[in-house]
RNA sequence: CUGGGUGUGGCGCAGUUGGUAGCGCGCGACUUUUGGGAAGUCGAGGCCGCUGGUUCAAGUCCAGUCACCCAGACCA
């Protein structure tokens, strides 16, 4: 992408209703435009990172048979009356809106409902499952109070996997396969050191369900966690049974704050029995699907990551989900005759600053984009038919042959 | 929702005892610059969140209202 071809501005200060860390980079750097109090737009940088993040995803979803599907995201009143959740009271985040033609509809906070009666017309006989399906939404929640940049907004992405099983024993085997599959999400994501699998309140047909919790300062969760015996529990669930359930005593947690990435839930039959997913089993009687749901919060990912790499001049983005990988300069004519050559061969992957600025303006915003490698083309460099490359997570910094810098 | 705070050009701010708006950054043109956010000259851009009131006169006072931020409560 060529700097100088898109809208984007980076700005010096952040906008003084951005106080949270990762919103004012965010916005600083030109990825995200705010339009009310937790409601975002993703602007082409952004929409790279998202992109990205949903990608990796995708394919570890993938990896253990998963199906991507896109639910609609307004909401048939009827079918969420069946289960109980579209009273205010049970659910009291949703966004409800009219039909000018009269009616009620609801925008989705979130899709068991939906998935589950779409199901009832593909699945009949135990030969049809299990099934894993999933979908990258915008989830609506009519959160009391939105904060904290993306962290907390009332319209955002999120990854929702629901799982369809004959048998308990099935689900926990899945449910199983989830919780590998999320520690390698997130250790491709960046954040594996500090992202815990956290026990947490089952509801009401498990006894625990589980997060997925990374260390945060700004996260607005409590955790407590025992690194020796790799226990972590959510503070929802600190009482003497659970303690004695994990083999831990109180004085052997510490606390720590937190911010829910993802969860893993067994619901078992608890929307397939009020909506009626059933399915024939070998002996032909009829009997209710088992299910699981398995969430992960793709913005708000995208905001914990700037929260947790960044620096006083800006974001590091961890380099599988950078926006580019090459953030490229060139200064003086021959410099920037070179640099011109190298973004058209990698134009995918370059951010080609070649707008007509002084370069100290171009390192400071290549610091604050937090692209991995700063290329820099300049005639001096170029006379050895070098460039510079400057690693934005260390600012270690050395020269490269050009025809080299691919093996970055 | 409770408590606290804030709303003035795109962003950050100032505006004294009420007299119809100013600074920095950014933006446009020209000139000189060109490896760490350049300098000069000229210029564009705001009715001061909104509504109502007081007054000869309101960004400044009063009332109401909306929005945003922080803390708390809440978070299927």
């Amino acid at each position: 992408m060529r700097f100088s071809k898109t809208f984007i501005k980076t700005l010096r200060e952040a906008p003084k209703d951005e106080t949270a860390k990762n919103g004012a980079l965010l916005t600083r750097a030109g990825y995200i435009h705010k339009e009310m109090a937790g409601v975002y737009d993703y602007l082409p940088f952004g929409i790279r990172v998202i992109e990205n993040i949903k990608a990796i995803i995708r394919d570890e979803l993938n990896k253990i048979g998963c199906e991507e599907v896109l639910l609609s995201a307004l909401q048939n009143p009827e079918l969420w009356e069946k289960t109980g959740r579209f009273s205010d009271t049970e659910v009291d985040v949703w966004f409800k809106t009219e039909l000018s033609a009269g009616g009620v509809l609801g925008l989705a906070p979130t899709h068991e409902e939906p998935l589950t009666n779409m199901l009832k017309t593909y699945v009949s006989s135990y030969k049809d499952l299990p099934l894993y399906i999933y979908q990258f939404q915008t989830k609506f929640r009519n959160e009391l109070r939105a904060k904290s940049g993306i962290l907390r907004g009332r319209e955002f992405l999120m990854k929702d996997l629901y799982s369809f099983h004959t048998s308990e024993e099935d689900l926990d085997k899945f449910y199983n396969e989830v919780e590998k599959a999320y520690g390698r999400i997130f250790e491709r994501l960046g954040i594996g050191d500090s992202t815990f699998e956290t026990f947490a309140s089952g509801g009401i047909f498990s006894k625990y369900s589980h997060e997925f919790q990374t260390f945060l300062p700004v996260g607005e969760d409590t955790v407590y966690y025992n690194k020796d015996k790799s226990i972590v529990l959510n503070e929802e669930v600190l009482n003497d049974e659970v303690l004695a359930d994990l083999g831990v005593s109180r004085d052997e947690l510490t606390e720590t704050t937190a911010a829910e990435v993802g969860n893993i839930f067994k619901l078992k039959y608890k929307y397939s029995e009020p909506l009626g997913l059933k399915f024939a089993d070998e002996k032909n009687e009829q009997k209710n699907v088992y299910m699981g749901c398995y969430g992960i919060g793709v913005s708000r990912l995208m905001g914990v990551i700037a929260e947790k790499f960044s620096d006083e001049k800006g974001l590091v983005w961890p380099e599988a989900i950078a926006p580019f990988k090459y953030h490229l300069i060139g200064i003086g004519a021959e410099g920037t005759k070179a640099a011109e050559e190298f973004y058209n061969k990698h134009e995918e992957m370059t951010l080609f600053d070649d707008r007509d600025l002084r370069p100290g303006e171009k390192f400071a915003d290549a610091e604050l984009i937090g692209i991995p490698f700063r290329v820099v083309i300049s005639d001096k460099t170029l006379k050895d038919g070098m460039a510079e490359v400057t690693l934005r997570k260390s600012g270690e910094t050395k020269l490269v042959k050009i025809e080299e810098l691919e093996e970055l």
